[in-house]
DNA sequence: GTAGTTACCTACTATGTCAATAGGCATTTA
DNA sequence: TAAATGCCTATTGACATAGTAGGTAACTAC
């Protein structure tokens, strides 16, 4: 019940490719890593997770870096869970042979409103609310990396 | 972001503390185990963690057992996973020196609704609800059990 | 064409939690 | 007194997380 830094840099990575990457230019994973004080190798890691779940294209060489694949408001919190967290939402499997049912009573009533509840979030909220909300919280600080 | 079956098995046993100790009886851990299909040995475990959280009461001896120490209506969801789960709610804890902003923005626009929401689930979901959906769910079966 | 920069990929490790298991001690009651 | 039960500590195997390390492939500026 805890979200992993893995989610976390990744959603701050996608959120800092879309404020730097004003006019198409790619962002690269050092400059990533730098800005937001993330391990580069380990930056690494997620940002190839992101990129075969297909929120991102990379370019190699000298200018190389990511740009998004799709646009900003196409990419929901629940995509990038999915696709860097192992186990989310993990209610209720199988439940069979548990005992007098009361195990499997208390799961549903335990998961019925969380899981829509968390649903309902995740599937709004989007990568473009992310940036809009960090453009708004430092307002023309990133004027400075955006040339 | 899943619930570990310590809390699943806590809860499954709390209720079964209800449901099964009518008239005051005291309900054992072997008895539990062996109705809800939990390894007798970690149900112990976790008992011992709810009763140093005050929420049973424990008598040795051949006739022992488990008794709430409060009221169902006096136990919530919260309460349950806070004594049993690790890092339940585990927002962002230091956002100092985080780069430039970006990451406490994001961790902040994502817990801030789901904190919220979940929060006011698990505060107002109680033991006397898990019970009394136990009861509806399977009516009459558990007289067997509550002679 | 070459050098430097970048992405790509695989392997490895350290740490921590979870989910049990095991064994012995303490206590209460039939 | 014996059986049942709770209490407590230690240990273990599996697994995920959070990195670290090193090499390979591709691209571009010069």
């Amino acid at each position: 019940m805890k979200v992993s830094t893995r989610v976390e840099y990744g959603l701050v990575a996608l959120t800092d490719i879309v404020i730097h990457s004003d006019g198409g230019r790619s962002v690269s994973a050092p400059d990533i890593a730098q800005r937001q004080k993330i391990s580069h190798k380990y930056l690494e890691h997620i940002l190839l997770l992101l990129r075969q779940a297909g929120f991102i294209t990379a370019q190699k060489g000298i200018r190389g870096g990511y740009v998004l694949a799709v646009s900003p408001e196409d990419i929901t919190l629940s995509d990038v869970l999915n696709a860097l967290d192992n186990n989310i939402l993990a209610g209720l499997d199988k439940d069979e042979e548990q005992g007098d049912g009361l195990r499997s009573v208390i799961n549903s009533l335990f998961w019925e409103k969380i899981n829509s509840d968390l649903s309902r979030y995740t599937d709004t909220l989007k990568l473009s609310d992310f940036a809009e909300q960090c453009r708004k919280s430092s307002s023309g600080d990133w004027d400075l990396y955006v040339i």
